[in-house]
DNA sequence: ATGCATCTAAACATAG
DNA sequence: ACTATGTTTAGATGCA
């Protein structure tokens, strides 16, 4: 009787949910398929990192001797008239430097990034790192503005007074338009590998990838701080916005429309879409035609200023410079403004890079031309996405960017702004499954298991080990070595974002796996009973499937196995974003060692059968399996997925030690708590 | 095609 | 009566 009352509901309900959870797991990531045809311009691009890098530090070193010899001057005839200008350049300075940064990329735009997990937790921690190694710099920069800005201010309002126009200014304004130039060249270097980036579905960290000299630093950097930096960014944003109506102070937020245009041509621009061989060129011929064409100014454009949020009509250029100094004037708005952009920039230039090399590697190991690479990605991904099949293609559907269904979630407050290609090249992706496979002994340390940890404390993915694998896991972390259930969904919170929704489908889950597999003993106890773990039960299930968590298995070869494989150029990429895991660098995270450590036993033990039997962990669609594809995918699953690893904000306030028993339903995220 | 593992959902039982 | 905890069944999915 039950049974078959039962059975019906289930059917009606499992059809549904299961239908989106299914296609969940299909969603593995994306890659994205187009997107990147990456493969194409390797060498290239990777010219163009250098280039910016190097552009970078000529900037800084123009920018310097600009500062010295402006401070010189000013030593030697005051504000007024700093002569020297060496061989600069005779363009007419706009009065901000701040704005010669095209303002692409904004705020929400980067969170996008973020939640789109295109970037592992070691991956975001190591930008980080750079990131703000480059803010030193770009803080020196903006110092050479500021004065520069002042100084011509003061010039130009003594100027009025007297009437006349001085060469002292226009001499200044000459070597602030060099270093614009230096500055806007980097720039315009830095988006292109945004945009480039972008399309690629946002690069991701080689493994073993050798060159990163931040990396070091990077250990340090936990999500957390990720997170405050982001903190700080949007902050400045925010803050700025809410005070003034002003355009500019929309930016941020509009700016990528504002500035489509601009940047569009740039960055959609189709050879640029398709490698990174046009950023490398564009960027030379914007600041080469600025350089001969003053008038080409990138905050200028048909006739409009393209400052993010602005978009002023200006009939002339020399309107377009007064509406500049007016409007856009270095103050803390602008500055603010530009110093989120500049962040953001920086970070995705650096990410950019950082795939570049894993790409130049890639080929390299390949021996595949670094022309062409392309041909070969394409056509797998098609294949793979249309081996998802139904999953994925149902899961696919550009279902992303706006939280499905439970906005309620606070969690993520930060704005998921159109995320974008990441997420629907993901879905496009298919090949994870496909990669099984040989090849993936790859090691992998406790350390970097930890950073996952970390990783998933934060960011609403879904872990990618199974309910029992996770359970053991709380239950051999504690003291005792036995929780109550309470306690073991605590653990789950607490550990990770993912289960701090949905609890009512999760708990069940844990209640059912307990109840079902042998491994897990109850034992009555004072407090009424707890739970614990029969090692040799568990291990037992292992032999026969890495059932100790298949999809982690899986999970991991793919990971690794993508950089096998031609298609593994585009997939790269995917692959770690969607499998922050198993890759990187390994951050040691004190707090999660023993999860590390339990954990990795699980994996090796698994990998061992995998590579045994062959490959016998079934990804399945455990939730976990599909999670770090992106959640995008998952979605179905959990409605708030969507928002994305970005969480980051949301949870940076638990931090590791919080108390166990602290429970999150009360966090709203847990709507239905029961 | 089949079996297995996993997940999700749900019904039901029991104790506090 | 309600809730938390456990148990069990069933359907769905993916993989070997």
């Amino acid at each position: 009787m039950m049974q078959e009352s039962g059975t019906e509901t289930k059917s009606n309900g499992s059809a549904i949910q299961n239908g989106s959870s299914g296609g969940n797991h299909l969603l593995e990531c994306g890659a994205l398929r187009e997107g990147r045809s990456n493969g194409e311009a390797p060498a290239t691009e990777l010219g163009a990192a250098d280039l910016a890098h190097v552009q970078q530090q000529q900037a800084l070193q123009v920018a310097r001797q600009l500062l010295q010899q402006q401070q010189q001057q000013q030593q030697v005839s005051g504000l007024k008239s700093p002569k020297r200008n060496d061989k600069q350049p005779t363009l007419q300075v706009p009065m901000s430097v701040a704005m010669m940064t095209p303002q692409v990329i904004t705020p929400q735009q980067m969170q996008q990034i973020l939640q789109q997990q295109v970037l592992s937790p070691q991956q975001l921690q190591v930008l980080l790192q750079q990131q703000q190694a480059l803010m030193l710099q770009q803080q020196q920069l903006q110092e050479f503005y500021k004065k520069q800005q002042e100084q011509l201010q003061l010039q130009l309002l003594q100027q009025q007074h007297a009437g006349k126009q001085p060469k002292e200014q226009q001499q200044v304004a000459t070597q602030q338009l060099a270093f614009q130039q230096q500055l806007l060249q980097m720039q315009q270097l830095q988006q292109q590998h945004l945009l480039s980036l972008q399309r690629q579905g946002l690069l991701t960290i080689p493994p073993g990838q050798p060159a990163l000299p931040l990396q070091p630093l990077a250990q340090g950097m936990i999500p957390t701080e990720l997170q405050q930096l982001w903190k700080e960014v949007t902050g400045v944003h925010t803050a700025e916005e809410a005070p003034s109506n002003n355009p500019s102070s929309l930016d941020l937020t509009t700016c990528v429309s504002s500035s489509a245009p601009a940047k569009a041509s740039l960055v959609m621009n189709p050879h640029a879409s398709t490698n990174g061989q046009l950023s490398v060129h564009t960027p030379k011929r914007e600041s080469l035609s600025h350089e001969e064409h003053p008038h080409s100014h990138p905050l200028y454009g048909h006739g409009v200023c393209k400052w993010p949020g602005c978009e002023a009509v200006c009939e002339d250029f020399p309107s377009f410079l007064k509406h500049l100094n007016s409007e856009h004037a270095l103050d803390d708005r602008s500055t603010a403004q530009c110093r989120v952009q500049m962040q953001v920039v920086q970070q995705l230039e650096l990410q950019l890079a950082k795939d570049k090399e894993r790409l130049q590697a890639m080929m390299t190991h390949l021996h595949v031309k670094s022309t062409e690479p392309k041909a070969a990605p394409q056509p797998l991904n098609l294949v793979s996405s249309v081996t998802l099949s139904k999953s994925a293609s149902e899961a696919s559907p550009q279902s992303l960017p706006h939280t499905p269904t439970t906005p309620t979630a606070p969690l993520t407050p930060v704005t998921q702004g159109p995320s974008v290609i990441t997420t629907t090249s993901m879905h496009t992706v298919g090949p994870i499954r496909r990669r099984y496979s040989d090849k993936y002994n790859v090691p992998i340390s406790s350390a970097d298991i930890a950073q996952n940890q970390e990783f998933y404390k934060n960011a609403e993915v879904r872990p990618p080990f199974t309910y029992a694998s996770l359970i053991r896991q709380a239950i051999l972390e504690s003291p005792e070595k036995q929780l109550t259930l309470n306690e073991i969904y605590n653990w789950f919170t607490r550990m990770f974002a993912y289960f701090r929704r949905n609890a009512a489908t999760w708990k069940n889950a844990v209640r059912h796996n307990l109840s079902l597999h042998k491994c897990f003993v109850r034992v009555e106890n004072v407090k009424g009973a707890v739970w614990t773990v029969d090692e040799v039960e568990f291990q037992k299930r292992r032999p026969q499937k890495i059932s100790g968590n298949p999809s982690l298995i899986k999970n991991m070869q793919s990971s690794h196995a993508y950089c096998t494989p031609l298609n593994a150029a585009l997939q790269a990429s995917m692959a770690e974003n969607s499998i922050p895991l198993y890759t990187t660098a390994s951050m040691g995270n004190p707090a999660l060692g023993n999860l590390a450590s339990a954990m990795r036993e699980e994996l090796n033990g698994a990998m061992e059968h995998a590579n045994s039997n062959e490959s016998d962990s079934s990804p399945g669609r455990s939730p976990m399996q599909a999670v770090h594809p992106v959640h995008v995918k998952e979605e179905p699953l959990d409605p708030e997925e969507a928002e994305g690893p970005l969480s980051l904000v949301t949870t940076a306030n638990h931090s590791p030690d919080f108390d166990q028993d602290r429970d999150y339903e009360d966090e709203p995220v847990t709507e239905d708590m029961e």
